[in-house]
DNA sequence: TAAGTTTGCTTGCATATTGCAAGTGTAAAG
DNA sequence: CTTTACACTTGCAATATGCAAGCAAACTTA
């Protein structure tokens, strides 16, 4: 993938740079809702990615500073694929879009009640899994 | 373009169907914060979209109920697109990405400003800025 | 230790999307 | 009645996506 270079100043194209499309925001949804961390476990998502989609992703994921590249703890086979502080920060975004949908879509049932939760005190939700998200990042990196 | 179907049910993915390229989001911006609403004016914004992509993502926002065409009051030479509430209820994604920015980019003044005020009391600003699109469609209603 | 198996990719190729430039039809302006 | 403005469409080359197969290193099993 050639490196893209930006169209404009506006932050909102210049976010679109980096994660506006189909797959980018679904792999940081993996790896913050559903502790996914590793290749496979991207592949098993099920909107169907293409490996080499994948492959293309993660690398971009990685130049733009979301994700990190780690060791991965089992098995030199594996690789540990993380969130940065600044993927973490797109849980407001995220969130959002989960707000919207709901709004106008038919939502699954385990969503909506976490959905649910997070309208109460949106602040509050973010803050908290924010704060639970980065503590495992600094509990990796202080036991490296 | 082909009439795209859902990849999962998840809400992320739903949305990420509608509006996860590079420039749906882009027009949606224009609309919302610029009061764009011809094709010219798409057009000519600095990221410079094709007139074929413009062309297309316009056709797949209607589709998609985000924006209507409707007869443009000066001319009928023209076509004015417009928000639907669907649509201006993206503003908080869209100022999430903006919040988001500001914290990762540099920001054009004017619109880091704009930011500024935006953060004092996310809940207001949204509602306030809300309030005003959403009078705006009910008028042009009205006097239909 | 040899033979699978798992894991994380890469490669090849068909298809789809994007981007660029030029063209078209209707409406308005001069 | 000619020119310009406006909203597209068309053709085509370049790029990206999706699918299936392949591959090397690490790991498991016998």
């Amino acid at each position: 993938m050639k490196k893209s270079q930006k169209r404009s100043n506006c932050p909102i194209s210049c976010s679109l740079d980096i994660f506006g499309d189909k797959w980018s925001l679904l792999i940081i949804r993996d790896m913050l809702f559903f502790q996914k961390s590793t290749y496979g476990d991207f592949l098993k998502s099920s909107e169907g990615i293409a490996t080499n989609i994948l492959a293309s992703r993660l690398l971009g994921l990685e130049e733009n500073k979301l994700i990190e590249k780690l060791e991965h703890p089992d098995s030199k086979a594996k690789v540990l694929y993380k969130l940065t502080p600044k993927a973490i920060d797109l849980l407001p975004i995220i969130l959002e879009i989960h707000l919207w949908a709901d709004k106008y879509f038919t939502i699954p049932a385990d969503i909506k009640a976490m959905i649910k939760e997070a309208k109460k005190d949106k602040e509050a939700f973010v803050k908290m899994m924010t704060k639970e998200l980065k503590k495992q990042v600094d509990t990796e990196k202080s036991s490296s």
